[in-house]
DNA sequence: AATTAATTGTTAGTATACTAATTAATAGTA
DNA sequence: TACTATTAATTAGTATACTAACAATTAATT
């Protein structure tokens, strides 16, 4: 579709309405004084659903480039909420490991997001939810085919 | 409705998808050697289409807050696309100027701006984007319905 | 008119996101 | 085996996004 005014454009939408999640999350966070922010939260929430993981899956599951994460790592093993063990296989790799206080603080932190959550999303329908999981489907397999199509 | 991963949630979705096209965006005009980021490019075109506008007014069009467009201004005037002018009326302000070199940049820039734009929405039809409108509208609302319930 | 409140913009500080370059380890190949 | 390529993670540098504190100006109130 043809669009005109740079602040009409689908890009914009969606990126205002991230910030605009992201703002008011991040302010939610912050008067409950858990001192933790939205990433630390999704890295603490997913290592305590999952288990273990190494550095690049987390990389992967929160789609975050490598030097993000190992800073938003850095952040939490000095907060001793995780520990980076040594894979004993292969030596490049790290193990992101959940402390007891790192299990402590997310156990803490979940009424928190889950009164957020529904806040901003008490009446998303799972049908919305399917609409927009199907829009960025679309939109990045346009950018993955332009991929493709560059290096042909 | 109910978010259990959270990965899963319409909040991860819409970040991790605004994400994904600001990277690629980002990386188009790199390679274009235009020398612009996505927010720069923001500001040159709401001043090209729109004439000049106070700095306030500018923050409001793109809801950025106001430490952000300050800096993302103080990088544009330094590389001379546009003028910070004294408004004759209310001192606090400044009127945000384009220049001659700023709508030459701007002019450049469209061509590319208009193939990204093309590349990531060519099939994303208007039906979508009121879809994703009244999303972000129901979202947007629950934030402010929250904020005012609080008040209370 | 004087005081107080609100507005506009800046500065400082922290966190995230990205590129480019680097280090270390592993994998693949001649 | 030695050479090359790839992978995992880090570091450095820049831009954006936010809060908090501040300065300057204007508006509102008494």
């Amino acid at each position: 579709m043809e669009i005109n005014k740079i602040d009409e454009s689908p890009g914009y939408l969606i990126e205002s309405l991230s910030r605009n999640m992201r703002r008011f999350s991040a302010q939610q966070l912050r008067e409950s004084k858990i001192d933790l922010t939205l990433e630390q939260v999704s890295v603490l929430s997913i290592l305590d659903e999952r288990g273990s993981k190494f550095q690049n899956e987390l990389a992967d599951i929160m789609s975050k480039d490598n030097p993000t994460l190992t800073r938003i790592l850095d952040l939490l093993e000095k907060k001793s909420y995780l520990k980076r063990e040594l894979s004993s296989g292969d030596r490049r790799k790290f193990l992101i490991v959940l402390t007891k206080e790192g299990e402590k603080k997310i156990a803490q932190a979940m009424p928190i997001i889950k009164q957020i959550r529904s806040t901003l999303f008490e009446d998303v329908s799972s049908n919305d939810l399917n609409q927009l999981l199907n829009l960025k489907e679309r939109i990045e397999g346009n950018i993955s085919n332009h991929s493709k199509d560059v290096d042909n």
